[in-house]
DNA sequence: AAGTGGTCTAGACCACACC
DNA sequence: GTGTGGTCTAGACCACTTC
């Protein structure tokens, strides 16, 4: 790192193999490898087998951003948390719906309307849909006094997803459930989760102005 | 992972300790301490020495986004990039900046306005201030040719920085700028970097109205 | 064909946290 | 004190890719 940010290696440049480093560092070349392996995970080297290692050219910064069940954030803020489950239904998946996730039409959904409250303020208003077919399970859960959130997470521990993150303007609905003007700029968080190729759910977080999410590089 | 996926190992349970998985699996301890980690890297395990390995209560679910140079992003969409210098100038810090970043009150600054076009439409709206005491051999370079994010990336490769992602309604001046209306939701990346104790440029990304930063888990 | 990184092994010692 | 994970070593074989 030292002759990464010295310019002793400049970007571009083949690097060492690692049994020379491994001998001028008086260390075995495993930890040579622990070493450069960490470095091209964070991106500012480039590594490939019998070519060698360079430098990254373009050094891709690779912020890691850690989505917690939202009491967590919330509390982390030294809030109070809390929730109101304002909707729930059953309901047929929409032609959207059921395009984007590969449902038929005839697949059951649970849609769940929420708003998380830090301390009694409006925090973020949820929208969801959840799967039944994936986890039957939860239609015997009791979800006002646990919220759906971290019944999945408890739930179905392993699984991928697709975040996406945007800004929105509050419609009317919205400003009126996050106590905001309408046309507020709203921090947006879509998520879709899936287990073994099976998508289970898909939320929009709507945060309330003011909200941040921070990261380090 | 298939034992926390198929509840064999639940949420809190205590797993089998490094050896014991290793003579089951019938490979060495290092095999199962790399396999471990991982899990733990991704939010799966929770490790303490001497207390051992349980599988997370609340999986922090943490995901990577890549920031890369915005030329790149706008060319990942097979679109032309292009940028405008709108304005440059030499200033002191103001105070906000001093305590922000441990700025003295005489330090130079070099502040930068661009616009950056993705096949000439408005892209996002950069504002960025670059600390001349770091790096004063930025005043050299064209910066109408090469845009200072590039510039900084390609000649200050060893940098840890904070970023926050917030949304923001435009402003009349950015309105103007963005080709947007006025209030539109804005999805705004605020960056500060880093190299060795000492602030080196700080920036403020407002993206035209439709961008989203996506990522997975 | 040959050189590079990728990965594993068996063994060792250590640091830490819990008892 | 003691058991756990954290880390290192020396050696080995393999996979890939460039020459």
């Amino acid at each position: 790192m030292r002759r990464i940010g010295d310019r002793v290696w400049q970007p571009g440049d083949l690097i060492p193999a690692e049994i020379e480093l491994a001998e001028e560092f008086g260390c075995a070349r495993a930890t040579v490898n622990r070493a450069l392996q960490s470095l091209a995970d964070s991106g500012l080297l480039d590594r490939r087998r019998k070519a060698g290692t360079r430098v990254a050219l373009n050094p891709v910064r690779k912020a890691t951003v850690e989505i917690p069940v939202i009491r967590k954030d919330v509390e982390s803020r030294s809030k109070a948390y809390s929730f109101d489950l304002l909707d729930r239904k059953q309901l047929s998946p929409s032609v959207l719906l059921q395009k984007q996730y590969g449902l038929s039409k005839s697949a059951h959904l649970l849609g769940l309307w929420t708003l998380h409250r830090s301390d009694t303020m409006p925090f973020a208003y949820e929208e969801r849909w959840i799967n039944l077919s994936a986890v039957p399970e939860i239609l015997e859960a009791d979800l006002e006094t646990l919220s759906a959130n971290e019944w999945l997470v408890n739930n179905t521990p392993l699984s991928h997803g697709e975040f996406a993150f945007s800004a929105r303007n509050a419609s009317i609905a919205e400003s009126r459930i996050l106590n905001c003007p309408q046309g507020a700029a709203l921090f947006v968080a879509d998520r879709s989760t899936w287990v073994a190729d099976q998508p289970v759910t898909a939320v929009r977080l709507a945060y309330a102005p003011g909200f941040t999410m921070n990261t380090t590089v």
